[in-house]
DNA sequence: AAATAATATTACAATATACTAATAATAAAA
DNA sequence: TTTTATTATTAGTATATTGTAATATTATTT
């Protein structure tokens, strides 16, 4: 029961683990509002089918909700929260800056 | 620029996507003070070399921090925001539960 | 009822991650 | 200076994730 409180958790993690998905959550924070799938693709510049799997992978984890109006349909995210821990990412990679370790590392990596 | 560091966000998500290092970092956080290897190999009941793997991740991503005293090394948490983090993924997950779906979506993908 | 628009799903090849087993590296003790 | 203890690294196979392309679904026009 403890275990499977862990496997959430990383399930949790493993949907903002993608560069792409970080963009769409960073994307709807930045409206209150809900925003609809057609303007993501515009925004993020991906594939309308590629971005439709990973809009899936953050609903599946109720990261994220959506509505249909009309033919569209609008996503928001679902809890505050996670706009929370996005900014608390933030604040480790900026005190990871100062020590000047963050970029290099990253540049190395990819 | 602003692309790189979205890249580090999700580099940052990857390395917190997985149980047993998720489990690491909780074990860390009890532990105001640093917990060596052997301990963590006790607590966690993972293979050696598997674990070893995992701390070189959380290491890469400079969650933990590591410091050799004699044979053993001792690990802590880095960054404090890590277990803020953790805590506000509890919370999200607490919500979950309330609406009845977090544990039944979990069940059914494992 | 077609045709169109917006989004979702499926299939599959490419890439990345994971675990086990074996080996290496490092420091301490004998 | 061999052993021993602790941790790290490497190699190789198994599994999971990713992106593209094709197809399906759903709601709206015409």
């Amino acid at each position: 029961m403890e275990e499977q409180i862990v496997f959430m958790k990383s399930d949790f993690f493993k949907a903002l683990a993608h560069p792409t998905r970080v963009r769409i959550i960073e994307r709807l924070a930045k409206n209150d509002e809900q925003v609809c799938v057609c303007e993501l693709i515009e925004d993020l510049g991906v594939e309308q089918s590629n971005l439709s799997q990973h809009l899936s992978i953050l609903r599946k984890q109720q990261i994220i909700t959506s509505t249909k109006v009309g033919l569209k349909v609008m996503y928001r995210v679902k809890y505050p929260e996670v706009l929370t821990i996005l900014k608390n990412v933030q604040k480790i990679l900026a005190q990871q800056f100062q020590e000047g370790e963050a970029l290099m590392r990253h540049l190395n990596d990819h």
